[in-house]
RNA sequence: GGGCGGUUAACUCAGUGGUAGAGUGCCAUCCUUACAAGAUGGAAGUCAGAGGUUCGAAUCCUCUACCGCCCACCA
C-alpha cells in the first residue's frame, strides 16, 4: 500500500522541523562531551563573540563552519567538544554601555567606576547570550554545560595566572612611552588596534627662521602645524647637499607655547626622507613616534608635550591655543602661521591616518605610562610551529603573512586605561612608593579645587600630574583620600617596583605598610582571548577536560583577527603549555552583501541571519554559506543563494518523501556486492562510493564548499534524476538500495544540513526517537561497489535518452509526440544492454516502442542519431521534415568536422605522439576512431535523406 | 613603499597541466502519479591583456591594466 500522498505536504516546512530537533538534542544532551570518553579528542573553542550586539552573518558563517567540522568528526568517530562562550570585549562594550549613559545624560565618572562596573555587569547578565542563543536556531552542536565567559572563572583566573608568570619571567615592564592614544576612548591602544584610513589633508610648508638671521629659512612640510608648539628640533638627512650648511645651526620655533620664543636646533638623521616636502623634517618627540626616535638619537629628553590626552591643546600652550581640539589648533596654527607670514605655500595632500579600530577617532601618538609585555622569547616558538607544519593553515596563503607578522613583532602594550576588563594585578604601597601619579579627578569632587597647587605638577584639561607624596602633602590626608576615590586614573613610576598577587595583599612586602591600591588600568581585551584555547579547560588548573581536549584540533576565524587573535593564541600556547593551542586554523572570509560591499549597519546594508532561517531555514542559510566559503575567500550574500539552498533541501525532503511512499511494512535489508543485479543499482552505489569518498575527503581537508558541490550534484543528477527515474519502473521497487543510499546521504550531508537528515532519518528508518543521526557513524566504506563498468554502461543508456529527448527539440516535436527507435550497436553487448533496459529507455526518453536491429534496416522517413557505438534511426512519418534532418545532420557533421581537424592536428604532431602520456595519445586516437565512424554515418544519411 | 588576492557565461562563483563547469537568470517545451521550490532541451565564454615555458596553459613563469585587501614611522 502505497503511503497517502496528501498526508506529507509536498514541501519542506523547516519552521515545522527545526526548533523541534534542536529542543530534542538538547533535553537528550546530546552536545555534551566526555573527558572520560575512550574516543579521540575532537575539540574547539568557539572565537567568543563580544556581548555586544546580536548574530550578523559573520556569526552564522564562522559558527555554520565550525558545527560541520564537529558535526562531521562526531560521525567519524570522534569525542566532539565544542565550548561555547562570549567575551566581554573591552573598549567595544564599555563603549556601548558609555553610549547609554550619554543618552540619559551622564558619563561613567558620574556613576564612578564601581556603579559603573555594577552597569555593566547588569548589561551581560542582560544582553550577553544574547548571540550564543541565537546560535540554537542555526543548529549549533554546542556543549552549553561548558560555556564561559573571559571576565569570570576559570577564564578570569588564567588571566591572572599568566599575568603573574610573565611577571615573574621579567617579560613585564612598565614604561613612559609614546604610543596610540585614542582621546575619544581615552585609553591606550596596542599597535594592531589602530586602523589606516586615507584622508584628505593640506601640506603646510612653514618657514623656521635662522637664529643669526631671522630673514634667512629653512622651509619644512608638515601637515601638523599644531604640533609645532612641541617641536624640539629640524631634522635634514646627513648626506643632503642642500642643507650641509644648516645643520648644527640654530632656529627659531615659528609658534610657541606661550608665546615665548625658543629656540631648536638643525640636526642630521638618517630617519629622514630626502624625498619628501623639503627633505627637513620637524622633530616633535611629544607627538610622533619617529620623531621620538630621532629625537633619542640625538640626546634630546626634554620633551614638550602640547596636545593632552583628551586631544585638547594643553594649558601651558597659551592663547590662542589652550583649550582647543587639536583639530581647531591645526586652524589656529595656519592662521597665526600666515600672519607671522611664516606660512610659505600649502598643497592638498592625501595621506593614510590611524584611527581607532572601536570608534573611529583619529589616533593620537602620545606619551604616557604602560604595561609593555616583551615579546622576544615568545616568537621563536610560534614561528616554529608553523614552519615544522604542527600549525597549518587553511588555505595555506596565510601561512606566510602569519610569519610575517611574528617576525616584526614588537612589544605588546597591554594596558588600558578604560573600567571594564581584568584589573591589572598589580599593587603600590602608599607609603614606599616614591610615584609620580597621574589624577583625572571628578571635576565635581573637592579634589579639583585642591589640585592647581599641587607640588611639581603640571595641570592639563584632562588632569593634573604629580608625586603622589607630594600630593598629599599638598593636600592634607582628608583631601586625599577624597581624591583618591575621585581619582579616574593613575599611572605610578615605581623605583623600587610594586607587587604583582592575584589578591590585594593586606599590607606592603618592604614597609608592612596598609595603604595599598591596585593599578587602575585593565588589561587588554586580547589577553584574554589569546588564553582563551586553554583557559576555557580551567588552566593553569590541571583538570581531566584539560588533558583530553587541549590542545584543540581546528580553529574557525576570520581573517580580520589573524593577528589580533589567532597568531596571540599561538604566542601564548606555546609559551605556557610548550604545544600550539590548535593543529588548524580554517580562515574564511569576510560575508558581503550582494554588490560586494562589507555589511555593516552605518550601511544598512546588514542582513539579518535570523531573518533568513525564518524564511528559508537554517539548513538552507548553512548550505548556501558552506557552498560559496572557499576557505580565505570572501562570500557574497544574495536572496538567489537562499533560494538555491532551500530548493535543494525541499529536493531531498521530496524524494524522501517518494521513498516513503514506496515502503509497506517490510524493512529490506542492505545490498550486498554479490546479489545486486540490476545496472541501475550498481551504477548508483558506485557513483555514491566515488561521492562517500570525495565527500570525506574534502571535509577532512576543510573544503566544505567542495564536500557541499559534491553532495548537490551527486543527489540531484544522480539520484534523483536517474536512479530514482529508473527505479520507478522496477517492481518490486529496489527499496533496499534506496534506502541504503538516502541513508548514507543523510549522513554524509547531516554535518551541513543537520535539521532536515535528523527528521528524515528518524521518518524513514525504524529508529528510536533518541538515535540521533549524530550519534550513527560515518558509512563504511563502499569501495567493494567501486563499479567502472558499470558507469560505463548506465553513461550509454544516459546518452541515448539525452539524443532522443534532444531530436524532439531539434524536430520541432512535442514531448509526448509518439516515437519509435530503432537501434543498431555495432557491438553485441550493446545491443544486450539496451534490450535489458528498453523499458526505461523508452519511458525517460518517452518512446512507443525500442526496437534492437541486428543489420541496417532503416526505416522510410527517419531521423538519424549518431551515438557512441551506434546509431539511432527515428522514424517521423509524416512528421519527418526532410529540410530539417539535412540542416540538423549537416551541422552535426560541421561540429564533427571541427573536432576531426583538431584531433588529426594533435596526431600529426610528432612532439606530442613522442612526450605525451600513452594514455593520453591513446584517448585522443580512440576519439577519432569513435568520430570518423560517425562520420561516416552522417555522410550516409546525408545522401539518402532526400 | 612592500606584500597578498582577484579578473572564467548576463549575474554569483567552482575549476593548479589534457582543450570549459555549476547555480541563478534567459529562450523553448511540459501539470510524465516525490518535488512548478519541478521536468526536458537550448543559447550563451578569443578563461583581463601581452609575452614566455611545455607536445599541450584558465591552470606554471614574466610583465601590464583594472579591482580589492593587508602591512609600513607617506613628516
Amino acid at each position: 500500500m502505497p503511503f497517502p500522498v496528501t498526508e506529507i505536504p509536498k514541501t519542506y516546512d523547516p519552521k515545522q522541523v527545526e526548533p523541534r530537533w534542536y529542543a530534542a538534542w538538547e533535553r537528550s544532551r546530546l552536545f555534551e562531551a566526555s573527558e572520560a570518553s575512550s574516543r579521540p579528542p575532537f575539540s574547539m573553542a568557539i572565537p567568543p563573540p563580544n556581548i555586544t550586539g546580536s548574530l550578523h552573518m559573520g556569526h552564522a558563517l564562522n559558527n555554520t563552519l565550525q558545527d560541520v567540522l564537529l558535526r562531521f568528526y562526531r560521525l567519524q568517530g570522534y569525542e566532539g567538544c565544542w565550548v561555547p562562550g562570549t567575551d566581554h570585549g573591552g573598549i567595544a562594550t564599555q563603549n556601548v554601555v558609555e553610549k547609554q549613559l550619554l543618552n540619559e545624560g551622564r558619563s561613567r565618572t558620574d556613576l564612578g567606576r564601581e556603579a559603573f562596573l555594577r552597569r555593566l555587569w547588569s548589561w551581560k547578565e542582560e544582553c550577553g547570550d544574547t548571540i550564543l542563543h541565537q546560535l540554537k536556531r542555526l543548529g549549533c552542536a554546542l556543549d552549553w554545560s561548558r560555556k564561559r565567559f573571559t571576565l569570570e572563572d576559570p577564564c578570569a583566573q588564567a588571566v591572572l595566572e599568566a599575568f603573574r608568570l610573565f611577571w615573574e619571567q621579567g617579560l613585564l615592564y612598565r614604561e613612559r612611552r609614546m604610543v596610540n592614544w585614542c582621546v575619544r576612548c581615552g585609553t591606550a591602544l596596542s599597535d594592531i588596534e589602530v586602523e589606516h584610513e586615507d584622508r584628505q589633508d593640506k601640506l603646510y610648508y612653514v618657514r623656521y627662521p635662522s637664529r643669526e638671521n631671522p630673514g634667512d629659512f629653512l622651509v619644512v612640510a608638515t601637515t601638523r602645524p599644531e604640533t609645532i608648539l612641541a617641536d624640539m628640533a629640524v631634522a635634514v638627512h646627513p648626506e643632503d647637499a642642500r642643507y650641509q650648511g644648516w645643520i648644527g645651526r640654530r632656529l627659531l620655533r615659528p609658534l610657541n607655547p606661550g608665546g615665548k620664543v625658543s629656540e631648536i636646533a638643525v640636526v642630521a638623521d638618517e630617519g629622514v626622507d630626502r624625498e619628501f616636502g623639503t627633505g627637513a623634517l620637524k622633530v616633535t618627540p611629544g607627538h610622533d613616534p619617529l620623531d621620538y626616535e630621532i629625537a633619542q638619537r640625538h640626546n634630546l629628553y626634554d620633551f614638550l608635550e602640547v596636545i593632552g590626552l583628551d586631544g585638547r591643546m594643553r594649558e601651558h600652550t597659551g592663547p590662542p591655543f589652550a583649550g582647543s581640539d587639536r583639530f581647531e589648533a591645526r586652524r589656529l596654527a595656519e592662521a597665526a602661521l600666515r600672519e607671522k607670514d611664516l606660512l610659505e605655500k600649502e598643497e592638498p595632500y592625501r595621506h593614510s591616518v590611524g584611527v581607532c579600530y572601536r570608534c573611529g577617532e583619529v589616533i593620537e601618538p602620545l606619551l604616557s605610562y604602560q604595561w609593555f609585555l616583551r615579546m622576544g622569547a615568545l616568537i621563536a616558538p610560534a614561528i616554529e610551529a608553523a614552519r615544522e607544519g604542527r600549525l597549518r593553515f587553511y588555505p595555506e596563503s596565510w601561512r606566510q603573512p602569519y610569519l610575517q607578522w611574528l617576525e616584526n613583532l614588537k612589544d605588546w602594550c597591554l594596558s588600558r586605561q578604560i573600567w571594564w576588563g581584568h584589573r591589572i594585578p598589580v599593587y603600590y604601597c602608599g607609603n614606599c612608593h616614591q610615584d609620580e601619579l597621574f589624577f583625572r579627578p571628578d571635576p565635581k569632587s573637592a579634589w579639583s579645587r585642591h589640585s592647581p597647587t599641587v607640588v611639581g605638577s603640571h595641570r592639563t584639561p584632562a588632569g593634573v600630574y604629580g608625586s603622589y607624596r607630594g600630593m598629599r602633602e599638598a593636600l592634607g590626608a582628608k583631601a586625599y583620600q577624597t581624591a583618591l576615590q575621585g581619582a579616574d586614573r593613575m599611572w605610578v613610576r615605581t623605583p623600587r617596583g610594586p607587587m604583582c598577587k592575584l589578591e590585594a595583599p593586606a599590607r606592603c612586602e618592604t614597609c608592612s605598610g596598609t595603604e595599598i591600591f591596585q593599578d587602575p588600568d585593565v588589561l587588554d581585551t586580547w589577553f584574554s582571548s589569546a588564553l582563551w584555547p586553554f583557559s576555557i579547560w580551567g588552566w593553569p588548573k590541571s583538570s581531566r577536560a584539560f588533558q583530553k581536549f587541549y590542545p584543540t584540533h581546528t580553529l574557525v576565524t576570520g581573517y580580520e583577527i589573524l593577528y589580533l587573535w589567532v597568531a596571540r593564541m599561538v604566542l601564548f600556547g606555546c609559551y605556557f603549555l610548550k604545544r600550539e593551542p590548535f593543529a588548524r586554523v580554517l580562515i574564511h572570509g569576510i560575508v558581503r552583501d550582494a554588490k560586494g560591499k562589507k555589511m555593516s549597519k552605518s550601511l544598512g546594508n546588514v542582513v539579518d541571519p535570523l531573518e533568513v532561517i525564518d524564511r528559508f531555514g537554517a539548513d538552507a542559510l548553512r548550505f548556501s554559506l558552506i557552498q560559496q566559503a572557499v576557505p580565505g575567500r570572501d562570500i557574497q550574500c544574495t536572496e538567489d543563494s537562499w533560494v538555491g539552498a532551500r530548493n535543494f533541501a525541499n529536493k531531498l525532503y521530496n524524494v524522501s518523501r517518494f521513498v516513503q511512499m514506496q515502503l509497506s511494512g517490510a524493512r529490506p535489508v542492505g545490498p550486498d556486492r554479490a546479489s545486486l543485479a540490476h545496472l541501475a543499482d550498481r551504477w548508483i552505489l558506485s557513483r555514491l562510493c566515488a561521492t562517500q569518498l570525495q565527500v570525506g575527503r574534502s571535509y577532512g581537508e576543510c573544503r566544505l564548499d567542495e564536500a557541499a558541490r559534491c553532495l548537490y550534484s551527486f543527489v540531484w543528477d544522480d539520484f534523483c534524476d536517474w536512479y530514482v527515474e529508473f527505479a520507478k519502473l522496477r517492481t518490486p521497487a529496489p527499496l533496499s538500495v534506496l534506502l541504503e543510499v538516502l541513508s548514507r546521504i543523510f549522513r554524509l550531508l547531516h554535518p551541513m544540513m543537520p535539521f532536515l537528515t535528523e527528521d528524515l532519518w528518524h521518518r524513514l528508518f525504524p529508529v528510536s526517537e533518541r538515535d540521533f543521526l549524530l550519534n550513527s557513524a560515518w558509512p563504511r566504506s563502499l569501495e567493494d561497489f567501486s563499479d567502472p563498468e558499470a558507469e560505463r554502461r548506465m553513461q550509454h543508456l544516459q546518452e541515448v535518452i539525452g539524443a532522443i529527448r534532444t531530436l524532439r527539440h531539434q524536430m520541432r516535436l512535442s514531448p509526448v509526440a509518439p516515437l519509435e527507435a530503432h537501434c543498431l550497436f555495432r557491438e553485441d553487448s550493446l545491443a544486450e544492454l539496451f534490450a535489458e533496459h528498453a523499458g526505461a529507455v523508452k519511458r525517460l526518453a518517452r518512446l512507443q516502442a525500442l526496437y534492437l536491429l541486428r543489420e541496417e534496416k532503416k526505416p522510410p522517413h527517419c531521423a538519424t542519431l549518431l551515438v557512441s557505438g551506434g546509431e539511432i534511426f527515428v522514424p517521423l512519418g509524416g512528421q519527418m521534415d526532410v529540410g530539417r534532418e539535412r540542416a540538423r545532420l549537416e551541422e552535426s557533421l560541421q561540429a564533427m568536422d571541427q573536432e576531426v581537424v583538431r584531433l588529426d592536428a594533435r596526431l600529426s604532431n610528432r612532439s606530442f605522439l613522442d612526450k605525451a602520456p600513452a594514455r593520453e595519445v591513446e584517448k585522443v586516437r580512440s576519439r577519432k576512431r569513435e568520430l570518423e565512424t560517425q562520420r561516416q554515418g552522417i555522410l550516409r544519411r546525408l545522401a539518402s535523406v532526400q
